[in-house]
DNA sequence: GTCTATGCAAACTGTTTGCAATTTA
DNA sequence: TAAATTGCAAACAGTTTGCATAGAC
């Protein structure tokens, strides 16, 4: 499972790269680590975290500048998302092409991903009434995690 | 029509006061050129925005950090909302109780409002499958609007 | 060898905070 | 007069930018 991971990874890295000579650009090694890291997660991910994780997986140092750049980078080739929860902190992932959108715990903040056909549909709808050419959306559900929920009558 | 609105107003920050006193703390001219400033505002104002408008109406000067004070102030009392389009501002607007989500246009910037049952009914089954209690939700659809359709087809 | 990407530190932006002065109840 | 609000400036957090250096093609 691992090694078959590992593979398709890899065959997604090379994949880039590929991309990113034709259009006359060049490759890094810092650009590496971090698709893997965001290859890897399943959450979403902040500048500074993406930076941690790569100190503690790889034990390479990346300055914090990069990682943006890289961000941007990425997120131009629409190969990553950006979520703002309104915290004032942006978080990315990478984009896995099936749009989904995001569950919130106002509490714990975990993120819980969903997708849901109506919305979809509902926003083609939507842009149409108002003569808008539909580009994309972002649907945030703000609440209470079960979780949370649990650990506020834990005294009973 | 002015004066029915102005004297609606007049209501309206007459009982804010009031719900102010009741509490123990104390109102302010300032409050007041905010609420105003709010209230007679079709637009998300971002808070050097609001000091702006105060300028320009009322010939008074706010701290920047007082109107951010007060609409954190007005948020707590879910009186004002929060906008945050992902652009790193964010901005602010009168709760008129009916909830709404956002049209962006992703070229001028210009934000319409929409409501949508069906969205609101989809939320609460969204939240329901995952255990959430639900609190609320931010939807914002991305693309691009008539006017900047047609601006862009400009020499033909 | 040329041209791009990186790393560092400084700059920047929006927002928050500490504190003395002012205003409100 | 006691307590809350303001205004200023400094602090802060996240992000961006300029520039010299390292690295990719």
């Amino acid at each position: 499972m691992e090694d078959s991971q590992e593979l398709s990874f890899d065959i997604f890295l090379k994949n880039f790269k590929n991309n990113v000579l034709k259009i006359g650009l060049k490759n890094s090694i810092q650009k590496d680590y971090i698709l893997k890291i965001l290859y890897f997660s399943e959450e979403h991910l902040t500048a500074e975290e993406i930076s941690n994780k790569i100190k503690q997986n790889f034990n390479v140092s990346i300055g914090i500048a990069t990682v943006y750049r890289a961000m941007k980078f990425f997120h131009d080739m629409k190969l990553v998302n950006q979520l703002d929860i309104g915290d004032g902190v942006i978080r990315y992932e990478l984009n896995r092409l099936k749009h989904h959108d995001h569950l919130i715990c106002t509490s714990c903040g975990i993120i819980i991903e969903f997708t849901d056909d109506l919305i979809e549909l509902n926003q083609i709808k939507i842009a149409e009434k108002n003569n808008f050419i539909l580009k994309e959306h972002i649907m945030s559900i703000y609440g209470i995690c079960e979780n949370c929920q649990d650990s506020n009558s834990l005294k009973k």
